[in-house]
DNA sequence: ATGTGTTCCTGTCCGC
DNA sequence: TGCGGACAGGAACACA
């Protein structure tokens, strides 16, 4: 499912369309996804202007003329397809509609943008725009990996006497806040760190090296439209690509791409989740 | 507090 | 083809 880069590429994609615009109306085909939707959403929806559209971690908020602010997150498998685009140099004319199409939002102008999400792991909530970092969701995420509060003095200080595997400690939203499964092994493959390595026993010159390694894989991913394994699109129904520049996630052994390393990547369980690794050079 | 296992839901793929 | 099981990009929750 999304994680930050794959989230960044459909908020990308989504701003054109919607920033600035009136939501001409909302139309929810269920009652719920992970949680209920808030109480009358839909009226809520209708009629106000996005005036911005951001994203804290793996969440797309729009801030709305209302005063509120629409919390969505894609969970595993949703997407945001855009249909319609007034321009018509990027999007396609509206589709049928399809299966799990569960909220659809007729912007003014013509375009529309659909929430489409199979597993329904995803969520949206309506809140004042001032309540979004107070967020029950959003208020212990650590801080945007791509940001300047995350560095090698933090990252080091946070992990201190952590003795969950490193792999778990990137997963924690609470550490960093964005990275998921993907990105995690890719980071670590990079440094050469072995996933299986307490967190608090890596010396910190070592976990120090992650921090640009971690933004330089989600700044790559980024470019690259996200990675699509399967669920992923990006908002013109695109594929991202970055999934063709994996050096482990999901290439259990197929040889390691560090060079001169000549190990095999390997596929180990760790709390219940797939870790891809190279045994050899990462230590 | 910290760490681990389970759970939500649907779709797809692989082996028999 | 059909069927069962494993697995999937998240993360809240319950429990040791």
């Amino acid at each position: 499912m999304p994680e930050l880069p794959e989230v960044e590429t459909v908020r990308r994609g989504l701003a054109p369309v919607i920033e600035g615009r009136v939501i001409a109306r909302a139309r929810v085909n269920r009652p719920d996804l992970r949680w209920p939707f808030p109480p009358g959403m839909a009226d809520r929806l209708t009629g106000a202007r996005v005036t911005r559209l951001g994203r804290r971690s793996k969440y797309i908020l729009a801030d709305l003329s209302t005063g509120e602010t629409l919390i969505i997150h894609l969970g595993m498998s949703g997407r945001m397809l855009v249909s319609g685009d007034p321009l018509g140099l990027f999007h396609h004319a509206h589709p049928a509609p399809e299966k799990h199409d569960h909220v659809v939002l007729e912007i003014e102008g013509g375009a529309r943008v659909t929430f489409n999400d199979a597993r329904r792991f995803g969520a949206m909530d309506l809140v004042p725009t001032d309540a979004v970092e107070g967020h029950w969701l959003l208020a212990d995420l650590g801080p945007e990996p791509l940001g300047n509060t995350f560095d090698e003095r933090y990252l080091v200080a946070r992990l201190r006497g952590r003795m969950t595997p490193i792999k778990a400690a990137l997963l924690d939203q609470r550490v960093v806040a964005g990275l998921g499964n993907i990105y995690v092994c890719e980071a670590l493959h990079r440094a050469g760190i072995s996933p299986r390595r307490k967190a608090g026993r890596i010396a910190p010159a070592r976990l120090a090296t992650l921090v640009p390694v971690i933004r330089d894989v989600l700044a790559e991913a980024i470019e690259a439209g996200g990675s699509s394994l399967r669920d992923h699109r990006q908002t013109d129904g695109e594929l991202g690509y970055f999934q063709h520049s994996f050096r482990a996630y999901g290439r259990e052994g197929a040889p390691c791409p560090t060079p001169g390393c000549g190990g095999q990547i390997a596929r180990i369980v760790q709390s219940g989740r797939s870790t891809f690794y190279c045994p050899k050079c990462q230590r």
